[in-house]
DNA sequence: ATCGATCATGCATCTATTGTGCACGGTTAT
DNA sequence: ATAACCGTGCACAATAGATGCATGATCGAT
């Protein structure tokens, strides 16, 4: 309902480019330009300077951007407020999530919607955290399932988005079967601290949660493998690398040799796991539906596992 | 920057037929039919219902309006924000207005600004006050000057408009030159009580202002003539038929056998002049800046006048 | 300093949205 | 019953808007 120029600014304003911009909006750079020049023609504002080999919002542009946080949320909470009072939902529904969040929580919850709604159009785009507040933005998606990490996450006041905690997913330790510890049921964090660990590469999102579930106990683990993908760092294990961490949505699905453990003692790491919406629209009944399957379901899957895992 | 089919909706829920709302809003009535249903697709929301040969709002259509006036207020806000802070104004400018107001205040305002800023492009409608807020909703004008009366005012809250007070134009009696009192400076309502009156259609605009004014001073006029234009009055006055109330913004021109004299003594009828605009927009610099013409050139006519007239 | 990479924008082209005009069906009032 | 009115569907036209490529400008690296 508000002129997609304005949305298009906004995205700007996150991302600084003409280009990146037309990449997370979907359109291409000269109409994010063309864009951007009528938004500016019909307002009489000059809201662009030009900046070395890009553009740069001046302090006009920045203040419009600014203002229309209020906008957009007021938008959303009366569509929202309309669609409760209405008894009906959108057409379209955009889900985003990152890699297991995304496997695991996503495709369920938009299976689910599938059928109960056949006539609304749900798309799922896979995308890191970062990436789905810029699709928020950027209104491609509606819904955003994330890790939380402080790099990514955003205050609870921030104007843009509403963040409510789904699950709190620990990490479990995954061992070799033939690991002495394999027919343990639970084991600390000071057990293995001796073990080769394989963990991800550093700097990625979830090596800083490798590192910060070891430093709550004090312990340096000695890294012997990276891997990029669970299925990689799984099947590292399975051959008898060294030992790691999963996150207990990740699913292990009969990975053969391996076995997931609990993991018990003051060292209870856990990744928090996070659905955004655009500030406004967490009142609108899709939105509060999504939220209820979702939390079902990741309640489901951490209550069930290891135990009926395979 | 609201979308457009949100405006024509809420043109719709002030005016209730499409025909209207197509007048109204310069579209063709299909134009109108079919935004109105595309504006439903792409909500979701069923907004009309059919009613006899028409179309009603639903109550989820009158929600949507009622809570779109916060919207349409703040987005107001904040244009007229980033202007002041751009220190810049729109390229169009409406201006709407009834009658001698629009002629006396709204064509000078229109010049002036034509002259200060050769390129924002100014138009002028000349509607009645009713009118002028269905054009304001509509977006076709952005300030209105009108007479207020009680039938067309707005509340102080009414959340769509906001209206300043201009002036109050104070009304004289013109007489004919040959008249008894044409040399007398000032007169009181009472002195003429016998005199033959013409006045406007009962039922227009001004008749209700004219019996306001004699019911203050406990007087029954007799209404010997009707006239619909203050020039058709003042030809009567000069034809020596009677005498009439005339306001002091309306010019007398340079008319033959018309004298004009103030009212005196304890009914001083007035009519009072508001300017209106959407909620939000007052801060505009434009708009600021238009209503200080206003109030400079109406306070001159009015201090001027009969004095230096003819 | 040169070359390559990146970025924004203008232009020609095409597409798709959107408005118009007319005709039709349904409803109300005379 | 007839006429007036209202809203809507359809064919057509106009306009807005997106694309892809080319261009110019800037920055970084060799």
């Amino acid at each position: 309902m508000i002129d997609p120029r304005l949305i298009t600014l906004r995205v700007f304003a996150r991302c600084g480019t003409v280009s990146a911009t037309a990449e997370l909006t979907g359109y291409s750079p000269s109409a994010v330009s063309a864009q951007l020049r009528e938004l500016q023609r019909v307002l009489g504002l000059q809201l662009l300077t030009k900046d070395g080999r890009g553009v740069r919002l001046t302090a006009t542009g920045r203040f419009l951007v600014a203002g229309s946080d209020t906008l957009i949320a007021d938008w959303e909470s009366l569509r929202a407020a309309a669609m409760e009072a209405g008894d009906q939902v959108q057409s379209r529904f955009g889900l985003g999530g990152f890699s297991t969040a995304a496997a695991q929580l996503l495709a369920p919850l938009a299976a689910t919607l599938r059928s109960t709604r056949p006539l609304l159009e749900v798309q799922v785009l896979e995308a890191n955290p970062a990436r789905c507040f810029d699709l928020l933005v950027a209104e491609r998606i509606d819904l955003a399932v994330i890790v939380a990490m402080q790099s990514n996450t955003y205050g609870e006041d921030d104007p843009r988005f509403e963040q409510t905690v789904l699950l709190d997913d620990p990490l479990d330790v995954i061992i070799p079967a033939d690991h002495p510890l394999a027919s343990r049921e639970t084991v600390t964090l000071e057990e293995l601290a001796s073990e080769p660990w394989i963990t991800e590469a550093a700097g990625s999102t979830y090596h800083s949660l490798f590192t910060a579930a070891f430093t709550a106990v004090g312990v340096t683990p000695r890294i012997a493998h990276e891997a990029v993908e669970w299925e990689t760092q799984i099947a590292f294990v399975g051959a008898g690398l060294g030992v790691g961490l999963l996150p207990r949505l990740a699913p292990l699905h009969s990975a053969e040799n391996v076995v997931r453990l609990r993991i018990t003692g003051k060292g209870k790491p856990a990744r928090r796991i996070v659905a955004a919406v655009r500030r406004g629209s967490i009142t609108s009944p899709l939105i509060q539906e999504s939220l209820g399957i979702l939390q079902m379901r990741a309640n489901k899957i951490v209550s069930a596992r290891p135990e009926d895992d395979l």
